[in-house]
DNA sequence: ACGAGAACCTGTTTGC
DNA sequence: TGCAAACAGGTTCTCG
């Protein structure tokens, strides 16, 4: 579900909420996610104060003032929904004003037995953690060695930082043979890229997705790295994308969707094209990808 | 070693 | 209308 720009804005919503808080309670409802629970999960986050809630690709780092950090990742499904204590029926439990009134209004939250952890606040406010498909996961891992920790180490640069450049990209690329499509997915290439930014940028930059990932250099790696930067920030500034699953923390949708140039708008006209070419959509490692073939070379 | 495809799960949409 | 197949924002494992 998920990009980059999607885990910023829950990471947005979720620093407001949580920082500088304490989790006075913590219910897990299931032993594993995508992977099992770390060991004493719950009683290693239970009465620990949230010192700051950053971003890395597409994990969530909640630091924690044991020295820990909650690392979590959404998957295709996963989202955090707050429950605010002023929210209308405070009075009620937790389990009874769960999910707010946006998540029913947008219709993304469809079944309360998809939520997984239930972290409630000393402000009284209440994060719950759903996903139906249990493609996420959380892991605990102490603030020194993160960096170096199994599902972070490997990740490419930050595409908006400036270790994201068309230099790098052109020297990671090098000797890969496989389309340019796949290679941006790649997240040891560049990180927080999935398959809705990846055939925007690749639009707005005129490169195929079939092209060979080693031939993206020069004035193509400027195009290319300057795409994916604006497209990340634009929809970061949109609030993401709201198609499916992803919804705010506030059950408030993002409204980048809008603004898609050729993802899911197969046999559409191209948006760029005077002419009537129309966008294709065609099938690369598994996933759906959509370009128009006259503009994209 | 690399790259394509399958697998992991559930829910929703599409097609016969 | 009803059921089955296809499809969905991601990652990881297996196989050729």
């Amino acid at each position: 579900m998920p990009e980059l720009p999607e885990v910023e804005t829950v990471r947005r919503g979720l620093a407001v909420t949580m920082e500088g808080r304490v989790l006075q309670s913590v219910v897990k409802n299931r032993p594993d996610l995508r992977f099992p629970f770390p060991d004493r999960f719950v009683q290693r986050l239970t009465g620990q104060r949230v010192d700051r809630i950053e971003r890395r690709a597409k994990y969530l780092l909640i630091a924690l003032s044991s020295g820990e950090v909650l690392g979590a990742h959404l998957g295709m499904s996963g989202r955090f929904i707050v429950t605010p204590v002023s929210s209308p029926g405070r009075n009620a439990t937790a389990a009874e004003v769960w999910p707010p009134e946006a998540a029913y209004d947008t219709g993304a939250v469809s079944n309360r037995s998809h939520d997984h952890v239930i972290f409630t606040l000393d402000s009284g406010d209440v994060v719950t953690f759903n996903d139906p498909r249990r493609f996420g996961y959380m892991f605990l891992e102490s603030s020194a060695a993160l960096s170096s920790s199994k599902h972070l180490a490997a990740l490419g640069p930050e595409p908006l930082s400036d270790e994201f450049n068309p230099s790098s990209l052109a020297r990671a690329l090098e000797s890969k043979r496989t389309p340019i499509k796949a290679a941006l997915l790649d997240q040891r290439v560049v990180s927080g890229l999935g398959n809705i930014y990846v055939c925007e940028a690749l639009f707005r930059s005129g490169i195929s997705p079939v092209r060979s990932a080693h031939t993206i250099k020069g004035v193509r790696a400027e195009r290319l790295v300057l795409a994916i930067k604006r497209v990340l920030d634009e929809a970061i500034e949109a609030g993401g994308s709201t198609l499916r699953d992803y919804i705010h923390t506030d059950g408030g949708m993002g409204y980048f969707q809008h603004r898609f140039a050729v993802y899911g708008r197969e046999g559409e006209t191209c948006p760029e094209c005077t002419c009537d070419t129309v966008i294709k959509r065609i099938v690369q490692s598994g996933r759906s990808t959509f370009y128009c073939a006259r503009r994209q070379r």
